[in-house]
DNA sequence: GTCTATATAGAGATAGAC
DNA sequence: GTCTATCTCTATATAGAC
C-alpha cells in the first residue's frame, strides 16, 4: 500500500531542497523522481511555493507544540532542562531532522516567506521562555545557545570516532549545561 | 576618486546575495544597482560563479592567517582565548561579517563550491587545533561551539535592549566560557 | 571598458485531452 | 489524477560594435 502521490512530493521535494537548496531544485526534477510530470505536481500542489508552505507546516506544528507544553509548566530550571530533552528527542525525528536542516540552509531564500517568518517568531517565543527579564546578556546568550548547539551537535562531531547515540548524548549534556547560570 | 569597477561589483554582488540568497540574485540586479549593462560584468568576472570564488577567497584567506598564528602558538589554554579574541575582532569588521553571513546563509547553493569546501576545512582545521586526541566529545562540542556562537552572538541578541558593544562583550564572554572543560 | 543585440536554455505555470 | 503541449518569463552567457 503505497503512500498518497501528496506526502510522496513533499518526501521528495524535502529531500531535493535540502540537498541542492530551494532555488536550485526545480520542478521537473521532483517529478522526474516521482515518476510523474511537472504537470501532476500542480493537481497536488497550486504553487511551488505552496510545497514549501505544507513542509514549514510541519516544523511550526511541532514548536508550537512544544511551546504550550512550556507555557504549561512552571519557570524553574528543571522544566528548562525537560524543554532541552524533549527538543532534542523532537529533533532527533528523522523527518524533523530534515525538515530544520532544510529550514536552516535555506533562510536566506525563504527569509519573507510568512510560514518562516512564523516559525522564527516561534522559536523567539520558545527562547523567551527559557530566560527572565531582569537575567543578564550573558545568560540569555547561553539560553538560546542551548536550544542553538541541538541543531548544531551532530555537525560539530562529524568526523569523530564516536556512535550516533553517543554523540546524540553528549550534545544533549553540552546544551543542558548552558542552561546553568 | 571612485573604487575601480571590480571592486564595486563584489561589494554590490556581496550584498545582494546576503540579502536575497545567491540563485536568487540575478547579474541584471547587480548590473542595475552599479549602473552599467550586464554585459560589462562579464568584462570582469567570467561567471557568476567567478564573483562567488572571489568573494570566498576573501574569507579563506582571514582564516588561513589566523590558522597560521594558531599554529605558531603553544597549545595551552591562554593560546584557545586568544583565538577566540582575535576571531571574534576579524569577524567584527564589516566586510568579514557580511563574508560569513554570505557563506553562511547560502551554504547550500554553494555546497559543491571548491573555494567552499576549501573554507569548511579550514575551519575543521582550526576546531582542530582547539581540542587534543584524548579530550571527551563534549570538550570538542564545547570548543567547536565556541567559534560557532561568535558567528551566532549577534543574532541571538538581536531585539534585546542593550548596544552593540555591549552584545558583543557578552557573546564573547559566552564564548570563551565554552572553552572551559 | 561598456554598449546593443542575441543565442540558448530552463524555469514556473496553465489549458485541455484522457 | 496524470498526460501532452505550450505559454511566458527570466536566467546565464556571448558576439561584435564603439
Amino acid at each position: 500500500m503505497r503512500e498518497d502521490t501528496r506526502s510522496r512530493i513533499q518526501q521528495i521535494a524535502l529531500r531535493l531542497f535540502t540537498e541542492q537548496g530551494y532555488e536550485a531544485t526545480s520542478l521537473r526534477e521532483i517529478a522526474e523522481e516521482l515518476g510523474v510530470t511537472k504537470a501532476a505536481l500542480y493537481y497536488h500542489f497550486k504553487t511551488k511555493d505552496d510545497i514549501v508552505a505544507s513542509l514549514a507546516d510541519d516544523r511550526v506544528a511541532e514548536i508550537e507544540e512544544l511551546l504550550e507544553w512550556l507555557r504549561a509548566q512552571p519557570r524553574t530550571p528543571e522544566t528548562r532542562r525537560e524543554l532541552v530533552v524533549r527538543y532534542a528527542e523532537r529533533l532527533d525525528q528523522p523527518r524533523q531532522a530534515e525538515l530544520a536542516r532544510f529550514l536552516e540552509r535555506n533562510q536566506t531564500a525563504l527569509r519573507e516567506h510568512p510560514k518562516i517568518l512564523r516559525m522564527r517568531e516561534k522559536m523567539l517565543e520558545v527562547v523567551g521562555e527559557l530566560v527572565e527579564p531582569g537575567d543578564p546578556l550573558t545568560t540569555r546568550i547561553r539560553r538560546s545557545l542551548a536550544i542553538f548547539s541541538l541543531h548544531a551537535g551532530m555537525w560539530l562531531t562529524q568526523g569523530v570516532d564516536a556512535g550516533p547515540e553517543e554523540r546524540r548524548k553528549a550534545t544533549v549534556e553540552v546544551a543542558i549545561s548552558l542552561l546553568e547560570s
